[in-house]
This record gives C-alpha cells, sequence and structure tokens, in this order.
DNA sequence: AATAGAATCAACCGCTCCTTA
DNA sequence: TTAAGGAGCGGTTGATTCTAT
C-alpha cells in the first residue's frame, strides 16, 4: 500500500532555513505549542514541509537545546550507550540532556566512529583473541561489516542487546491486559503479528528493555517502548522509575551520566536473574 | 594563493509504528 | 478489522568548511 506523500512539495522552501523563517516557526510554536506538524505551516505561514518544520524545531530552535561542544563525558556515554544499544540514536539522546538525536548521530558517524574502530584495533593487537564489546550492526550495517570481515578485519563480537524499539501507549498496555501477558508473547506488535511463540518467562526476559524516550512523559500516561527480538515482546513504562531523568540536573553531570549507563547495564544484567514478578516491579518502582 | 580532498553537519528521504475512524 | 493519516526514527545526501599540499 502506498502513501501520499506527508505534503505536496510544489512550491515549498528547501534547503537551509533563513531567519524569517525560523523566527516565524518559533512565534508560532511559542503561541500555539508542539504538535500537528502538518498542518502547522500553512498556519504558521511557512512555505515548508511538516516533516521539515518539527526537524529544524526539535533538533534546532527548542529552548533547551545544547549545540557542540560535547565533553569527554558525553562522549563516553554516548560510547558505552551506543555498545548497548546500536544506533538508537534517540535512544541514546533521551539519556544526554540537551543533545538530539541528529547530533549525536553525526557525531558519532564523523568523531566516535572511527575512534572506537581505532581502540578496537589496539585491543586486537594488545589482546589477540579478548573479547570486546562492540556494536551488533542493524540491517544495512550489517552487510557493510560482513564485507569488512571477508576483508580480512576481524570484529569481535559479545552478546548486544538490539531491541528494535517500538512507541507503545498506555493503551497498548491496556489492552492487552497486563505486561505478563505481553511477556508471556500473547500481545501483538506493531506489525501486527502475534507473537506468541510459547516462549517462557525466562525466554521472554531475554530482551526486557522499556525506556522512554520522552523526557516528560510520567508513569500513567508516558509512552513506554517496547523491545521486540526474535522471539518476544515486553512492555512496560519506565521512565520516571529512572531516579536520573532528565529531570534531574541537581546532580553532577559525570556523575548522572555513570549513573544512566550503570543502569542501563544493571537491567541488562538483572534481566537473567530476577523472577518475573520482581522483574517488572523493579521497572516501575 | 589556489586547489583538492577530507570532514562536518543540516536537511531530506523512506520506512515503520501508532492512532483513529 | 482495516485503511489512512500523523508522527518519529535512522540512513543518506550534499553544501559548506577545514586542512594539507
Amino acid at each position: 500500500m502506498g502513501r501520499a506523500p506527508c505534503c505536496s512539495k510544489i512550491g515549498m522552501n528547501r534547503g537551509p532555513w533563513t531567519p524569517k523563517e525560523d523566527t516565524l516557526l518559533m512565534n508560532y510554536i511559542e503561541a500555539h505549542g508542539e504538535g500537528h506538524w502538518r498542518s502547522l505551516p500553512k498556519n504558521a505561514g511557512l512555505l515548508r514541509c511538516g516533516k521539515s518544520c518539527r526537524l529544524r524545531w526539535l533538533n534546532y530552535l527548542r529552548p533547551d537545546i545544547k549545540r557542540g561542544n560535547i565533553g569527554p563525558d558525553e562522549e563516553d556515554l554516548i560510547i558505552r550507550l551506543h555498545s548497548l544499544l546500536g544506533n538508537r540514536w534517540s535512544l541514546i539522546a533521551a539519556r544526554l540532556p540537551g543533545r538530539t538525536d541528529n547530533e549525536i548521530k553525526n557525531y558519532w558517524n564523523s568523531h566516535l566512529s572511527k575512534k572506537v574502530k581505532n581502540s578496537a584495533k589496539n585491543v586486537q593487537n594488545n589482546h589477540k583473541g579478548a573479547s570486546k564489546c562492540v556494536q551488533v550492526p542493524n540491517r544495512r550495517q550489517k552487510k557493510n561489516d560482513d564485507q569488512d570481515s571477508s576483508n580480512g578485519e576481524m570484529i569481535i563480537k559479545t552478546k548486544v542487546h538490539q531491541p528494535k524499539a517500538v512507541r507503545v501507549s498506555p493503551f497498548s498496555i491496556t489492552r492487552n491486559n497486563s505486561i505478563e501477558s505481553m511477556v508471556s508473547g500473547s500481545s501483538s506488535n506493531a506489525d501486527g503479528n502475534n507473537n506468541n511463540n510459547g516462549l517462557d518467562h525466562a525466554e521472554a526476559l531475554n530482551c526486557p528493555w522499556l525506556w522512554s524516550d520522552h523526557k516528560d512523559a510520567d508513569i500513567n500516561g508516558g509512552e513506554a517502548l517496547v523491545c521486540e527480538n526474535n522471539h518476544s515482546d515486553f512492555v512496560n513504562d519506565y521512565d520516571d522509575a529512572c531516579y536520573f531523568s532528565c529531570q534531574n540536573y541537581s546532580e553532577t553531570t559525570e556523575n548522572m551520566l555513570d549513573k544512566i549507563y550503570e543502569e542501563y547495564q544493571q537491567l541488562l544484567e538483572d534481566e537473567n536473574e530476577l523472577p518475573l514478578d520482581s522483574f517488572v516491579k523493579s521497572l516501575l518502582i
């Protein structure tokens, strides 16, 4: 089934935004708030696609945006989160206050990927055969990585969780009655596929990722993420359970970033140890 | 000073997911 | 149940800037 384009491109401005366009967009959002991107350009008097407006606002015009000067702490966290999450830029960005997925993605591609690659090579040279945690490639990357491997470049892989993050509204949870019902595989994912493969809890817990990608999500009304692997879905609403949420800036940046990473790691370590009920409760606390 | 190649990053594209009627 | 629209995400592109020669 094809889809109509998000907007007619005829007569639309493209390319870099002008200060005038920025002002129009900012004024409109100040007055009316975010959202309704499709109709926003028309209402704001902009000759831009709604997607373009959204991107401009989210990545550059939002008042809480930090630009440039990615510090060593942030850099370190990006690298570590990337080793856990892969190219889930929005998830990574959600844990770096003021940073956008686009900025992190660009920073990774231009700086960090090389850095990581070089350090991986050093590790290989120093410890031949030693295990190193590197990202699991996504579909497109995999092809290239396979080619790298075939060129004789050894890529050492350890278990990396690569959940497919899917936005889920609280309604999804209600529909399926309980988290446990989802864990047991009785829910359908967004593709409409029923994932009930007769999995037991241990299998389902292979992927307990539930991180909101919205800083202001709340436990009842916020969005949550569903992890999706080959076998199971798992749903929870988690964001406010993070005591180091992005709203808590009282801690030092360094401590906060470390805690973010530690919690992600802890989730991974715990997933195969906790009984289901305990695990679910730990996420909801 | 001029040029070429590399690096950077804002913006676009296509796809997927969620919601709604 | 299903189709369509809105929104978000990750990959890619291309213009601009930087650096080396």
